[in-house]
DNA sequence: CCCAAATACGTGCATATGCATCTATTGCAA
DNA sequence: TTGCAATAGATGCATATGCACGTATTTGGG
């Protein structure tokens, strides 16, 4: 184990434990052809329907510009549609297709290998308890940022 | 507040959490010209001194060939170098330059709102707390992963 | 002494992410 | 009815990340 010094950065220690569970993630997800990133969406469209680009970015906390460029390999690889939604045509919704549904019940058992492999090392507990705080800290609203112009528009 | 269910991946959760935190951090430090995963691997550089390529690596959990890709616009930017370690010619040590130096240190105080920023959102006992876990998840081995080629070779 | 295995990197490729800037569409006040 | 602000995307650019595969160097057994 590396004695290294306590991370001090709330933003590296985030980080570093994000890398951590996605090489696992990954690892065990890599022979179904999806990431753990991927499945994440996958799973979030699966549960809702039809939701738009924006709503599936903010369930997801991505920037809504970071959603479209994350669809493109999954629309090429006849996954998902990105169809315009006729009641407001600015808005885009995103669906599973029948081969998206079937990719992803592909991938439950390796998800489940990572999820337990991770539960078995952490604790379910404490893992269970973890996703709780982390919710939270994804939910955060930080009070007026430095303008972003997206904001402000 | 978006009502959604509840996370069940441990992966997409902390990834949500990571992208929340990343946007604090990366808006308040963007007027210094570093992002907050730039800054981290120089706080990690000016602490070890001449760490390797592999140390660092190890250090911030990242592949190495991901930090060597990192390390580029860093050196780039002029703010570290990557020199041929003597006693190991395999091997690479990574050092602030004085402007690395320089830059750091203007950061200092954008990366303090950051982290008061979140720590007034979140709690700052919460926060230290968090870190701690987030080191635990990091440091977390998973027994024997399927494969990669690296680790077997 | 020699050579193969091991080690430490670098490059290429592809996905992950977010800001800047643009176009298309909608809604509402004048 | 019209026009502008707001909304919802798309593209480009650059960084973030990791695997596959390559080169360079070291180590130690035969």
């Amino acid at each position: 184990m590396t004695t290294t010094e306590p991370t001090r950065c709330n933003l590296t220690a985030l980080r570093k434990a994000t890398r951590r569970v996605s090489q696992l993630y990954d690892a065990l997800l890599a022979p179904s052809g999806l990431r753990g990133t991927q499945r994440g969406i996958l799973v979030h469209v699966a549960r809702s329907g039809a939701p738009t680009m924006s709503e599936l970015a903010a369930a997801l906390v991505l920037d809504r510009t970071a959603l479209n460029h994350n669809l493109k390999p999954l629309q090429r690889d006849g996954l998902v549609t990105v169809t315009v939604d006729k009641d407001d045509r600015r808005s885009r919704l995103v669906r599973l297709t029948k081969r998206g549904e079937a990719r992803l019940a592909e991938t439950r058992t390796a998800w489940q290998q990572a999820q337990e492999r991770f539960e078995t090392a952490f604790g379910a507990k404490q893992a269970a308890d973890l996703r709780q705080t982390l919710e939270l800290v994804a939910s955060l609203e930080f009070g007026e940022a430095p303008v972003p112009s997206r904001a402000l528009k």
